[in-house]
DNA sequence: CGAAAATCTGCAATCGTTTGCAATTTGCCC
DNA sequence: GGGCAAATTGCAAACGATTGCAGATTTTCG
């Protein structure tokens, strides 16, 4: 410590700053982190001398002594289809929120994909690394059990995703059921009769759209809907719209898709069999994202709030790390009329 | 410490374990790490406890002692755009692979997102801080300068971007201006004789593209590349696009855009105004974006393969970090001929 | 059986910072 | 100037894991 190069004393540890101040670290310490115990001119000699340095302290000796990292660990569950979500717009622009808001609120934020199916312990290892205060995990993917089973025992914990009734875990997320709702009313103001799902319905928001949609049509007496069920990387999901929209040809009037990127492929396999959007097929997608305005004819969809979604999920957590009990925060979609439906 | 709860001991520290298992501390760290210097008979025991307590050492403990922390830095500056990139599909994209790749190794990710007009320390903060055995940097924005200055001292850093000739810092990406010749010799070959190019020409990678263009234009005798800048947020770039488009109706026959997204908007815009393409326009775009292929007519693009960028980025990083010296790693662009150019 | 070699285990220092407590200095008032 | 309170500072013990070294145990072999 404290060896010679470029002509200046090296200082890597509040030591060797405290040495140069001619004071103890103890003091030194105080100092930077801006406690009133200190005089103010010490203060400012230490300051000083920090600054012409470049001297930071160690965060890791200090997360340690501390008992807190200043870090939120953000998990992200893949479920069987893998590649996908790390990708996906919705998720990455909900990272990009997570990550202004962490920041703003002075924390880093660590991020973990994670692959439940080969690693059943994927969220008490994040948890008892040590090396975060809280974690968000976004998405619930099929890991609902293993969530409320953890959300027992610890407590900075939020969870994007669907909302349960009598859940244990804290959620932030849209009324998923309600924007199904908004889809369905649309479709079938726009005339169709009988409407598809398009999504995978086993993931636990896909299904709630879908009950949602579900209910309204049951309300209107229109015959139940017809799953086309998809993955969610581009890929595959447009071969399975091909084949499905073959198989159901002329007998489906109006689609709502899980997710506005499903909804852009369909409307190309659409576009492709020469079906007329909105004249023969009516057509909602969900989210909102960037790419709904794009499309020809552009996309009629259900908006999520997304950066609203963030600010929750890093409010309510602060507030739980802080010792509080939260509510879950149910935000309500919104529809958006382009051209599709 | 030790204190009963659910009737079990809880065993938080390697300590209590060692208690337990009735050894002394060290042994059981020995027996974690899977060392071989203890009993495979102790160590089976140790082992059978620790997973029966759900017992993992503290990172931040570790991390301390051994001086590495198995964490990588992902810093994402932000130039005047700020809202932009982080949502940018193709950065996302690129921090998912990387996500992947840094976990096969073994390393986790504390992304951070910058403003280095706001915060001149950016990158020494990072660095400093402790918490981070590397450092990669997503996108050079107009940090070329501190970049340089950093790399003199930090090894453990890679950067995506641009390669300079002479430069220090350890950097891969696209040969951009390869991409630009590309792009402008198809537009050529489509029919372009007045070549346009739409997007920051003063962001680093894209004058590159820029340049490329303007090599072949020059070669084939054909005018100076008109330039057209614009923000890169949707929201901007959209209206810009079309003031654009108004301003230089029917002068220009070929756009070469900086970005799919870039093209996409300008797509919907020379739609709106009824331009004809590649009929009247030729457009190609770059990057290879999902978007490429939904738009109507698919766009002709050039494309960046970014699962071998972030495989790139992280062998480097681990190189450096073992104390190798690395050249710069650039990558071949390649064309993709759709239907717009 | 005994000694040397090989294998395990424990001890205690260490990583760099924070913080309770005690010691010291300073300021203030009579 | 003395005495007391307030303001600063130093001391040393944490935080939890790792690891060089030395002591203890076992194995090997002549």
């Amino acid at each position: 410590m404290g060896e010679e190069r470029h002509g200046r004393t090296v200082v890597r540890t509040i030591t060797d700053l405290a040495r140069l101040a001619g004071v103890s670290p103890g003091t030194v310490s105080r100092a930077l982190a801006g406690k009133s115990l200190v005089n103010a001119k010490t203060r400012a000699r230490i300051e000083a001398l920090a600054r012409e340095h470049g001297f930071r302290p160690n965060q890791m000796a200090s997360g340690l002594r501390r008992q807190r990292t200043g870090v939120i660990g953000v998990a992200i569950p893949l479920g069987h289809d893998t590649r996908q979500q790390i990708s996906d717009t919705f998720f990455m622009t909900l990272l990009g929120h997570l990550a202004d808001e962490l920041t703003h609120e002075g924390y880093d934020l660590m991020l973990r994909r994670v692959v439940p199916d080969a690693d059943g312990d994927w969220l008490d290892r994040f948890i008892g690394s040590g090396m975060i205060d809280g974690v968000i995990v976004i998405g619930q993917s099929d890991q609902f059990a293993r969530i409320e089973e953890v959300a027992e025992g610890y407590r900075p914990m939020v969870v994007w995703g669907n909302h349960q009734e009598g859940q244990r875990h804290c959620v932030v997320g849209s009324d998923n059921r309600l924007g199904g709702r908004l889809a369905a009313e649309r479709l079938i103001a726009a005339g169709a009769r009988q409407i598809a799902f398009l999504g995978d319905a086993t993931a636990i928001e896909f299904a709630a759209r879908r009950a949602g949609a579900a209910d309204v049509a049951a309300r209107f007496g229109l015959p139940p809907l017809v799953t086309l069920p998809t993955h969610l990387s581009p890929e595959r999901a447009s071969e399975e719209i091909a084949a499905h929209l073959a198989a159901h040809a002329g007998r489906i009037d109006g689609i709502f898709a899980a997710t506005d990127t499903l909804a852009a492929l369909c409307l190309t396999a659409l576009r492709a069999r020469g079906v007329a959007v909105p004249g023969a097929v009516r057509l909602v997608g969900f989210d909102d994202l960037p790419i709904a305005r794009q499309t020809v004819p552009p996309l009629t969809t259900i908006r999520q709030d997304i950066a609203a979604g963030a600010r929750g999920l890093v409010d309510l957590l602060l507030r739980r790390i802080a010792g509080e009990a939260t509510e879950s925060l149910i935000l309500p979609p919104e529809l958006v009329v382009r051209e599709t439906a």
